[in-house]
RNA sequence: GCCCGAGUGGCGGAAUGGUAGACGCAGGGGAUUCAAAAUCCCCCGAUGGCAACAUCGUGUGGGUUCGAGUCCCACCUCGGGCACCA
C-alpha cells in the first residue's frame, strides 16, 4: 500500500456518488424530507476558502440527515446581479453578462472538487431571464395585491457625474469617482411595503425557536417598535399646526425648540428665502447611511416661526435641523435638551435655553454639558411635573402622559415602528428590470405576464451597453426603453430602474423546491419540500436579507405562491464565522506596506521570514481575507496540495462554527496527517489475521458507543469542532486497542461512518476497503447503545470550600447521604475540619462534593 | 453616534452554575535510523518547591452563590450591522 492519495481516491467516489445519484433530490410523498441550505454565493470569480468553510457545514447536516433516513435537498446557485460586474466592465470593459456567467463557470469548477452532496440539477443564477422573469411575476401580484407602490425618498447624488451612488460607493462623504461632496437628493421610487407588516414580523420572531437569539434580537431593535405621543403644536401666525412624534413624552415640559427634518413641508414651503435655500443645500450634503447622518455635524436655522407649547403655553421657536429624519415619526420633534445628550449640544450650539424636568434622587445637579438620561426603569425626582407626579419612573411618566394628554383632548398615544418601507429601485443595469411602463396618458401601466421575461438588452460588443460614462445604459438605451402601452397601445417608455439585488435573494429558496417552473413556484413541490429546516449563512445577514425573505414569504403566500406554513420559510437559522488568515507585512524603503503571500514566507519558530533573502517580516494575525493584503488562501491550492478531504476536515476542526477560523498551513498540513493516519490504520486492520477475540474488545466496544453518541450530539448542535475533537480521541483509542480484528474491523468502520459528513471520500475508502455493504454514504447513521454510555464507578473531587483538594471513586449510583460519609473520611477533609463539624456539605450525585468548613 | 456579538496557556480552542485548559498546533525530551524525513512514546498555564504540594490564573473592576469561564452591574478592546456592498 502507497500510503493516503487523496486525489485518486476523491475522483473515484466523486464518480461513484453521481452514477448512484445519491444526492439528486426527488419528492417522495411520504418520506420525511430535509432541507439544508447555505446562502448562495455571489460569483465574484474565485472560490474563496470561506464559501469551503461554509458550504462544508451544510454538506455535513445534509450528508447526517441522508443517514439518518431523510429525503434531502441540498441545492446551490448564484447571487449573481449587482454592482461588482458593473465594476469589472467600468475597469477593464467587456459586458457584465459574460463576467457574470465565465465566473459561474469558474466557481462551480471549483466548488465541484469538494464533494458537496449537491443537487446540481437544481442550479440557476438570479440573472438567468427564467429566474428573473419570475421574479416580474411576482412584483406584478405584489402589485396587484398593494405590497409595492411608488414615492419620493432620498439617495445619494454625486452633482458632478449627475449619477446616483450606493453607499459604498461614498467615501468620506464625497463619490468615489468624481470626489465632488455628495448630496441627498429625492426620486420617485419603487417600495415594497414591508412596514404593513412590522408588527407581524415582530410577533413571529418569538416562534423562530432554532434561530441564534442575536438574530431574533438585532431584528427586534431594527423593527424597532414604540409606544409613543402625537400631539400638535399651533403656530402663533395662524398657520398649519405641526404635528410632532416623541417616545419621551414626560419630558414635555422640558422642551426648548421645536425641530422639523430639512425634507419637512414647512421647510420646503420656506425654499425660494436665499438663506433658507443655503442652510437646506448645506444640511442635504453628505450620504444618507444613519451613520453619515448621526455623525455629521449638526446644523440648525431657525425660521423665525413660533409655535405654543401645548401645556405651559410658553413660545417655542420652530428650528430645521440636518439631523431629523423626515423617514421617521412625522418628521418633526420637540427637543428637551436636558435629556437628550444631541439635542443638549444643539441648544449649547445656538444658545438655546435647558430645562430640567426631572433629578436624580440622591443628587439634584442642574443639567450643564452632560444630559441627564437614567434607564426609563429608574425613579427620578420631577420638577412641576403637570400630571403631578412627584417621584416615578420614566416608563410611569410616559404612560401618565399619555394619558393626561389624551384625556384633554391634547394628543393621542401612538404606536410607531422604526422599521422603513423597502426601496427597491436601482438606477442600474444589471439588475432584474422592474416590469412597468410609463405612458402619458394611463401614467404607470403594469407589464402583461405573457410579455415576461422583459429581458435586459445585451447588444454584443461596444454600443450601447457602455460603462465609461456614469450612470444607467439603460436609460440611453436607443430601442429597449420604447414600447408601447400595454394599456392603450400608444408609444410609452419602460420604467429602466432595475431591482435591489436583495429582492433576488428573498426567494430563491422556495425557487429550488422547482427551479424549471413556468411559475414562480410550483406549490405541490413548495408544500413538500418548504421550509427550509436548516438554512446557514453568515451573521452580516442577520438583518437585511433575512428581514426581506420573511417579508417575501409572507408576500409570496398571500399571493397563493406559497403554502401558509412557509410564512417563517426557514425553521432553524445557523450563523457561521469567517476564514481568515494572517498578513505577513513588510515595508518598502519609503516605509510604505508591502503585502507578501503565504507562500513566499518561512515561518520559524513563530517568527516569519521572506523565502527570498531572509528577512523577518511582520504576522498581523487573524485578518479578514482581503486580496489587496495578499493574505487570501485559494481552495483550489489546497486541494491539489492536501486533497478537498483535508480542507473539509481543517475549516471544521479547530474553531466552533459561529465563530472565525484562522487558517494556518500548520494546522492543515496537521489535518491531512490525521487523515494519513486515519487511512493507515485502516489499512494495518486490514493486514491483521483474523479470529481470536483481543482482550481489549469490551472496552473499544464502550469507547465506541460513547464516540457515537458525543458525534451525533456534536453534529445535531453544531459542534463540528467538539466532534471533531471526539474523533480525534477515538482514533487514538482505536489505535492503541488492545481488540481483536472484528472488533478493530468494527471499530474503524463506525469511525469511518462517522467521520464521512466531514470526509466523505477518506470514509467511502475505507470503508470499502473494510468490506462494507454499498456506499458508505448511503449507508444508515450509527445508533448509540444507552446503555454502554454509564460507567460503573465515577470520580468524583471533593472540595473543600469551594477548592478542590481530593477525589473519591464511588458506585455511580450511590447516595448522597454514602457519598458525603466516605468524603468526610477523607483525610484532606478530616485535616481542613480539624476535628470541627463541617457547617454544610453539598453533594451533587455523580458530579461533586464540597464541604464547608 | 446607535443596535448586536466576542474576549480562556505560546497559538486554535474544550468545559448542562460543579475537577478550568478536553482535542489539535507549536515547543521540549526520548525511541527508531549510518543520518535525515516519516512514524511512535512521554512532558508541556504561571510562580515557588528536589518532591509531595501550595499560591495565583478564563479582558478589567465590582457583585450574587456552598461553588462563577458560565449569572448580574460597570468599563476596556476587537468584530458584525446601520436600510443602494452582497
Amino acid at each position: 500500500m502507497s500510503g493516503y492519495q487523496a486525489s485518486e481516491i476523491e475522483a473515484k467516489w466523486q464518480e461513484a456518488w453521481d452514477a448512484a445519484g445519491l444526492f439528486r433530490a426527488e419528492r417522495v410523498e411520504g418520506k420525511p424530507k430535509y432541507y439544508v441550505l447555505e446562502m448562495f454565493p455571489y460569483p465574484s470569480g474565485k472560490l474563496h476558502i470561506g464559501h469551503v468553510r461554509n458550504y462544508t457545514m451544510g454538506d455535513v447536516i445534509a450528508r447526517y440527515k441522508l443517514a439518518t433516513g431523510h429525503n434531502v435537498l441540498h441545492p446551490m446557485g448564484f447571487d449573481a446581479f449587482g454592482m461588482p460586474a458593473e465594476n469589472a466592465a467600468m475597469a477593464s470593459g467587456g459586458h457584465p453578462k459574460d463576467w457574470t456567467y465565465g465566473n459561474i463557470d469558474t466557481m462551480v469548477e471549483q466548488m465541484k472538487p469538494l464533494g458537496l452532496s449537491l443537487d446540481w440539477s437544481r442550479m440557476f443564477a438570479t440573472c438567468d431571464p427564467e429566474y428573473y422573469g419570475q421574479q416580474q411575476a411576482l412584483f406584478l401580484d405584489f402589485l396587484e395585491e398593494g405590497l409595492v407602490y411608488r414615492k419620493n425618498a432620498v439617495v445619494n447624488w454625486d452633482p458632478v457625474d449627475m449619477t446616483v451612488l450606493a453607499n459604498e460607493q461614498v467615501e468620506n462623504g464625497r463619490g468615489w469617482r468624481s470626489g465632488a461632496v455628495v448630496e441627498r437628493k429625492e426620486l420617485t421610487q419603487w417600495f415594497f411595503n414591508i412596514s404593513s407588516m412590522a408588527d407581524e414580523l415582530l410577533e413571529a420572531l418569538d416562534g423562530l425557536d432554532n434561530w441564534p437569539a442575536k438574530v431574533r434580537l438585532m431584528q427586534e431593535n431594527w423593527i424597532g417598535k414604540s409606544r409613543g405621543l402625537q400631539f400638535d403644536f399651533e403656530r402663533m401666525d395662524g398657520g398649519e399646526p405641526i404635528t410632532v412624534y416623541t417616545t419621551r413624552p414626560d419630558t414635555l415640559n422640558g422642551a426648548s425648540f421645536v425641530g422639523i427634518s430639512p425634507d419637512h413641508p414647512i421647510a420646503k414651503g420656506l425654499e425660494g428665502d436665499p438663506e433658507v435655500d443655503a442652510f437646506l443645500a448645506e444640511a442635504r450634503k453628505g450620504g444618507t447611511t444613519e451613520e453619515a447622518i448621526e455623525k455629521a455635524e449638526k446644523l440648525g436655522y431657525d425660521t423665525g416661526i413660533k409655535v405654543k407649547h401645548p401645556l405651559t403655553g410658553a413660545e417655542l421657536p420652530v428650528w430645521i435641523a440636518n439631523f431629523i429624519l423626515m423617514d421617521y415619526g412625522t418628521g418633526a420633534i420637540f427637543a428637551c435638551p436636558a435629556h437628550d445628550q444631541r439635542d443638549l449640544d444643539f441648544c449649547r450650539k445656538y444658545d438655546l435655553p435647558v430645562i430640567d424636568t426631572f433629578f436624580a434622587l440622591d443628587v439634584p445637579q442642574p443639567v450643564e454639558s452632560e444630559a441627564f438620561v437614567p434607564p426609563k426603569t429608574e425613579k427620578v425626582r420631577w420638577v412641576d411635573h403637570f400630571a403631578g407626579l412627584d417621584m416615578a419612573t420614566g416608563e410611569e411618566a410616559i404612560d401618565a402622559t399619555i394619558d393626561f394628554m389624551e384625556a384633554r383632548g391634547l394628543g393621542k398615544g401612538v404606536t410607531k415602528f422604526r422599521l422603513r418601507d423597502w426601496g427597491l429601485s436601482r438606477q442600474r443595469y444589471w439588475g432584474c428590470p422592474i416590469p412597468v411602463v410609463h405612458c402619458e396618458a394611463c401614467g404607470v401601466v403594469p407589464e402583461k405576464k405573457e410579455n415576461l421575461p422583459i429581458e435586459l438588452p445585451y447588444d454584443e460588443g461596444a454600443g450601447p451597453i457602455d460603462f465609461s460614462v456614469p450612470g444607467n445604459p439603460l436609460d440611453r438605451h436607443p430601442t429597449w426603453r420604447d414600447v408601447d402601452c400595454p394599456a392603450c397601445g400608444n408609444p410609452a417608455r419602460r420604467e429602466t430602474d432595475t431591482m435591489d439585488t436583495f429582492v433576488d435573494s428573498s426567494w430563491y429558496f422556495a425557487r429550488f423546491t422547482a427551479p424549471r417552473a413556468e411559475t414562480p413556484t410550483d406549490m405541490t413541490e413548495a408544500d413538500y419540500w418548504m421550509n427550509v429546516d436548516q438554512y446557514i449563512g453568515g451573521v452580516e445577514h442577520a438583518i437585511l436579507h433575512l428581514l426581506y425573505a420573511r417579508f417575501f414569504a409572507r408576500a409570496m403566500h398571500i399571493c397563493g405562491h406559497l403554502p401558509e406554513k412557509s410564512k417563517e420559510p426557514f425553521d432553524a437559522l445557523f450563523t457561521q464565522g469567517m476564514v481568515t488568515h494572517a498578513i505577513f507585512q513588510s515595508e518598502d524603503a519609503k516605509g510604505r506596506p508591502v503585502y507578501h503571500y503565504p507562500e513566499e514566507v518561512e515561518l520559524r519558530d513563530g517568527k516569519a521570514f521572506l523565502k527570498e533573502g531572509g528577512a523577518e517580516v511582520e504576522i498581523i494575525p487573524s485578518a479578514k481575507m482581503s486580496k489587496s493584503k495578499n493574505n487570501v488562501v485559494d481552495p483550489v491550492t489546497i486541494i491539489e496540495q492536501y486533497g478537498a478531504d483535508t480542507a473539509r476536515w481543517f475549516v471544521l476542526s479547530d474553531s466552533p462554527p459561529e465563530r472565525d477560523v484562522e487558517w494556518t498551513a500548520a494546522g492543515a498540513e496537521a489535518a491531512h496527517k490525521h487523515l494519513s493516519r486515519v487511512w493507515n490504520l485502516s489499512g494495518r486492520i486490514c493486514e491483521m489475521e483474523d479470529g481470536a477475540q483481543g482482550e481489549g474488545d469490551a472496552a473499544l466496544l464502550k469507547e465506541m458507543h460513547k464516540t457515537i453518541h458525543d458525534v451525533t450530539m456534536g453534529i445535531e448542535s453544531f459542534g463540528f469542532n467538539a466532534a471533531i475533537a471526539k474523533l480525534y480521541a477515538f482514533t487514538n483509542t482505536v489505535s492503541k486497542a488492545k481488540a481483536g480484528k472484528a472488533a478493530l474491523r468494527e471499530a474503524v468502520m463506525t469511525l469511518a461512518k462517522l467521520m464521512s459528513p466531514m470526509t466523505p471520500h477518506l470514509a467511502e475508502d475505507i470503508w470499502a476497503h473494510q468490506g462494507g455493504e454499498g456506499l458508505c454514504s448511503a449507508a444508515p447513521w450509527p445508533e448509540a447503545d444507552e446503555a454502554m454510555l454509564v460507567d460503573d464507578e465515577v470520580v468524583m473531587p471533593i472540595q473543600i470550600n469551594g477548592k478542590r483538594r481530593a477525589e473519591i471513586s464511588v458506585p455511580k449510583d450511590m447516595d448522597k447521604a454514602e457519598v458525603e460519609k466516605i468524603a468526610l473520611k477523607h483525610e484532606a477533609v478530616q485535616k481542613a475540619l480539624d476535628g470541627d463539624a463541617p457547617k454544610k456539605v453539598i453533594v451533587v450525585p455523580g458530579r461533586i462534593v464540597n464541604v464547608v468548613a
